[in-house]
DNA sequence: TTATTATATAAGCAATTGGTTATATATTTT
DNA sequence: AAAATATATAACCAATTGCTTATATAATAA
């Protein structure tokens, strides 16, 4: 079995999108969990268009898709990306985020969306 | 046996850092070769204090270590730290960058400094 | 239809980044 | 000791980044 490798040029594309702690741990949660902008919204310290500015350029790499449901467009990991094998890796050797979901969810933040 | 990860924090610096094909391609070649300044600045369009910069910031966070041999001093992977197995595992998947160094052998600028 | 909610986009701005040139320092060679 | 070589640091600057506020758009609820 050869092992798959990513160009470099990609290759910085990518970490350098994912060098931003909130990027990262969008990206973090969003393996193992789709999410709609509001529940970003709730977790960061931050405005709605400073979230969206965020995952459009998540979404222009193609690291992520949307899928709209109702008056919400859910985000989530699109695993057709080429590189999405990378940053799977990348993923799983990073501190899961389950505990702000979590936390979200105990706000009854959680359920508005789906 | 438990899987070990990173803390966010710690792995957007690092991305954050690694987001740049120069230090990117630098830390990719000193996975397998240690180098001088001088024979980056022969690798890379770039001036000598740009490549001085960058390894800067690669002994900043200590993913980089020095040593000095004569008027050279030699750069390699600072296998001691705490990031050192995360690096790893993402320098497995990027592309060899051996033609790279195979390109400074035959033009004569390896030798140098070893 | 109007108000509300969710999201995106545009414009503006301060901070950061990654280069440049000029200069300082350390080592080796002559 | 003087010149050459290797490297680091400082000052500067243009481009990029990541927010902000204001506004537009789309869907739902009243």
């Amino acid at each position: 079995m050869l092992k798959q490798t990513i160009e470099m040029e990609s290759a910085a594309t990518i970490l350098k999108l994912l060098g931003d702690k909130t990027r990262l741990t969008m990206v973090k949660i969003l393996e193992h969990n789709d999410c709609c902008v509001c529940e970003f919204v709730a977790l960061f310290q931050m405005s709605q268009p400073a979230i969206s500015q965020h995952l459009r350029k998540l979404k222009d790499v193609g690291l992520v898709k949307e899928a709209r449901k109702g008056q919400w467009i859910i985000y989530s990991l699109n695993q057709n990306s080429e590189v999405y094998p990378f940053v799977k890796h990348l993923l799983e050797q990073i501190q899961n985020q389950n505990d702000k979901l979590y936390d979200l969810e105990k706000k009854g933040l959680r359920v508005s969306c789906t």
